[in-house]
DNA sequence: CTTCTAATGCGACGGTTGTTGCATTAAGAT
DNA sequence: ATCTTAATGCAACAACCGTCGCATTAGAAG
């Protein structure tokens, strides 16, 4: 059996997801529902909530079908540098409208499929960007904790923009990237 | 007229916020319906519509209720202790069992009123947080913003509870209030 | 070309959500 | 005790959400 692309599954598909991106630029989130963005595609209400479940599993394939998975992270030369470009990245991809990346974090909060497509992107990346801080191992003590001081670099941001909902704020990215390493280089993610 | 307390509309208040807290209890936030909390506080649905509009609304409700006007910031006698301490406070309020605290937080991602609440929760207690900063200044370079320290220090707690949704961890409070206390003494946190 | 199977379309249904108009009640005011 | 007003109760309603059984269709296999 095993669908071909080209097949109606796929091309269904792909007019699903087409709907989703055009609902969330024209409406934004709170407006996404199963029920329009079945309409918009021209397919049936019943194919959504069999294929996709809910509006979380719709926001969790969009992501999925966008990759992602050629993403490296950004290598400047210097470990701030790196996560002052990662902060970046960061901000443009919440205050892009529409942000997939923001309606997929506040469906999480309704949607199984969309926490565990959230829970698997974080990791996927902070697993990637383990690489900026190995390449700037020489810089700092050692034993130094790759996952905390990436939190420790990128956390002020989301907190800003996710949880207080303020507008991003150019200085932001550098200023978490600088403290972070400032941190790091105190020995204050060290794991015994 | 203003409604006395112990008059009909406190009594229906005090039932309805006691419901919302019982519910919330036992069955959690996923299971929080207007619907349950009127027929749990012996009231009618409309009622409920009437005067909070949505599950946000009594959620921001319970919230102002417990006051907390009176809370401050732990004083130990050193400034990571201080942010060490206010970290365990914030890793106790999210972990509790209910937790108003992440209910509201989900919450705020579907209400206008949870999301205001949750606001102005913030801002209330980072104000009172930089008296904690300000004792403190004669350890920091000059300029350093508090707002900045204070969100440094705080920030990876949530992103590891709130966003991560991951367990707490007994090593986090002190060790993000230590790289927080680090980065300032560095001068990450200088304002120009 | 025919056959077989999975995906889709379709309509109907039960349950939930939130609203509205109107009757009723509680509680303060005179 | 009576009056007045705002809060509440009540029932009906429309809209929406998600599910179901069954018919239909696309497309791969032979």
């Amino acid at each position: 059996m095993t669908a071909r692309p080209g097949g109606r599954t796929a091309r269904v598909r792909a007019q699903v997801l087409d709907a989703v991106r055009a609902e969330l630029a024209e409406h934004g989130f709170d407006a996404l529902t199963v029920e329009t963005v079945a309409a918009r595609a021209g397919v049936h209400r019943t194919t959504v909530y069999r294929r996709w479940g809910d509006v979380g599993g719709l926001l969790a394939d969009v992501f999925d079908a966008t990759g992602g998975d050629d993403w490296s992270p950004p290598d400047t030369g210097s470990l701030t540098g790196d996560l002052t470009a990662l902060n970046h990245e960061i901000q443009d991809a919440y205050t892009a409208e529409p942000s997939v990346m923001a309606a997929l974090i506040a469906a999480s909060f309704r949607s199984e499929a969309a926490e565990s497509a959230q829970r698997r992107l974080w990791d996927d990346r902070y697993a990637r960007c383990e690489a900026v801080v190995e390449r700037a191992r020489h810089v700092l003590p050692p034993g130094t904790d790759a996952r905390r001081l990436l939190v420790a670099a990128t956390a002020p941001l989301y907190h800003r923009l996710v949880l207080l909902r303020e507008p991003a704020d150019p200085l932001l990215p550098g200023e978490a990237a600088r403290a972070a390493v400032l941190a790091a280089e105190g020995g204050a993610f060290v794991r015994l």
